[in-house]
DNA sequence: AGCAAGATCGGT
DNA sequence: CCGATCTTGCTG
């Protein structure tokens, strides 16, 4: 019996699309297995860039070396280096064929996703790895119901209009 | 082969 | 507001 099954979210949950997936991610947590003891952070907040149409997707221009990973299916990690110094941790959704995915942008207590994968310790060795598999990162249920929040995405200024003032940054609404 | 840009962050 | 820092993808 390995209690952790009960906990980590399936395969089956990565493969919806990730306007669904994002809102479902807040509140659950995200495990990372480095040093122990094993920690769990919650995730508060997270991105949407879907499809090719989405001008602020990395897939805008087709598939590529660097983003082959979202037309994979959900579930799978999209992990590129931005500004040569920050890793950005996201997680694929949808079907294959579909690029799609989420970013992870902040955890409790840790805000900003450069920060996230710089605490975490995640980097390139993390791209392509699989949630529903993975011995060292995977996310785990939260029984508690989640409020949230939708707003503008961040730092796609280079997207026209339309693309940048899609409501697809979800964040968790903090409790008091 | 060369170059511009980038889903960020911390310090002025 | 500005610089750090380097991989990627586009151009020639």
């Amino acid at each position: 019996m390995n209690p952790e099954k009960n906990y980590r979210v399936n395969k089956k949950f990565f493969e919806k699309d990730a306007l669904e997936v994002a809102p479902d991610l807040l509140g659950k947590f995200l495990v990372v297995k480095r040093n122990e003891p094993l920690k769990k952070y919650k995730i508060t907040e997270v991105e949407v860039y879907r499809g090719e149409e989405d001008e602020a997707c990395h897939a805008k221009k087709g598939k590529t070396k660097r983003n082959e990973i979202m037309y994979c299916s959900g579930g799978h990690l999209y992990v590129y280096l931005i500004y040569g110094m920050y890793w950005m941790l996201n997680i694929v959704t949808g079907k294959p064929g579909h690029p799609q995915a989420v970013l992870i942008r902040s955890l409790e207590g840790l805000e900003g996703p450069g920060k996230v994968t710089k605490y975490l310790g995640i980097n390139k060795s993390y791209y392509g790895e699989n949630l529903a598999v993975s011995n060292r990162i995977w996310i785990e249920n939260n029984k508690e119901n989640a409020g949230y929040t939708t707003l503008k995405r961040i730092g796609i200024d280079y997207a026209g209009e339309y693309w940048k003032n899609k409501l697809w940054r979800y964040v968790l609404i903090k409790k008091n």
